[in-house]
DNA sequence: GCGACAG
DNA sequence: ATCTTGTCGC
């Protein structure tokens, strides 16, 4: 994997602030994906230690079978706080080093957190999507900015999220009976093929299968069958 | 000034 | 995010 240009980490809050409002013109909210995509990578992070220790994973699924064929788990030391705005400043930096632990990398990300949903359009799947250079979709499980009619409720079905006058993402229905996820754009995607994907990755429950076993990397507990076998 | 606020 | 067991409901 290779990144564009050097990018800071050791930033305050304007600084980081500066460079998203930078980075958002890099931004590509049309669909630039890969013609058969057969990797689908969940990207979640965690924390140990009281906080003091960031562990991201990463669980590469195939597709369309949706079955773990690799993942990926990197720590590092936390050193960025949690200021709603600013989330990849604190979570970006393991995750790029789990990617790197891949053998293989993914055709498609879906990211713990907004995409395009965010008040400078700058949420955490468009920055790792613009450093990674590889199409991503944010997958929130609450909202950050802009407001919403109710979804009805029917798996599929889903409201525009809208912010000063601009559709930001949508709020889907995943599943009857229990509240909608937040699905936005990350890069090289636009908003309708993010929701598709969103619901090719998802099965009977609330949360896409990338996302859980992301989530579950990130967590801690591993078990049954281990990851992807070795050449 | 006050309320909101991904993970 | 994290601290944490049982419990209510489909």
């Amino acid at each position: 994997m290779r990144i564009h240009h050097e990018h800071p980490w050791n930033l305050d809050s304007k600084a980081a602030i500066a460079l998203q409002n930078q980075l958002r013109r890099l931004v590509k909210i049309e669909d630039e994906l890969p013609a058969d995509i057969r990797r689908v990578a969940g990207v979640d992070v965690g924390f140990e230690d009281e906080g003091k220790v960031t562990r991201a994973a990463v669980a590469v699924l195939d597709y369309p079978g949706l079955g773990l064929i690799e993942s990926s788990i990197a720590r590092l030391p936390t050193v960025f706080p949690y200021v709603p705005g600013l989330l990849s400043f604190r979570e970006v930096p393991a995750i790029l080093k789990a990617l790197a632990g891949l053998a293989v990398l993914p055709d498609l990300l879906l990211v713990d957190g907004q995409g395009y949903a965010h008040p400078r359009r700058l949420g955490i799947a468009c920055h790792l999507g613009l450093l990674t250079d590889l199409p991503s979709i944010g997958v929130g499980k609450t909202r950050l900015c802009g407001r919403h009619e109710e979804v009805p409720d029917e798996k599929g079905r889903w409201v525009p999220l809208v912010d000063k006058q601009e559709i930001i993402g949508a709020v889907l229905r995943t599943r009857r009976g229990v509240q909608p996820i937040y699905v936005s754009a990350g890069h090289r995607i636009g908003l309708e093929t993010a929701v598709e994907w969103v619901l090719r990755c998802t099965g009977r429950f609330r949360l896409p299968e990338t996302t859980r076993q992301a989530h579950r990397l990130a967590s801690g507990w591993v078990s049954g069958a281990g990851p992807a076998p070795g050449p």
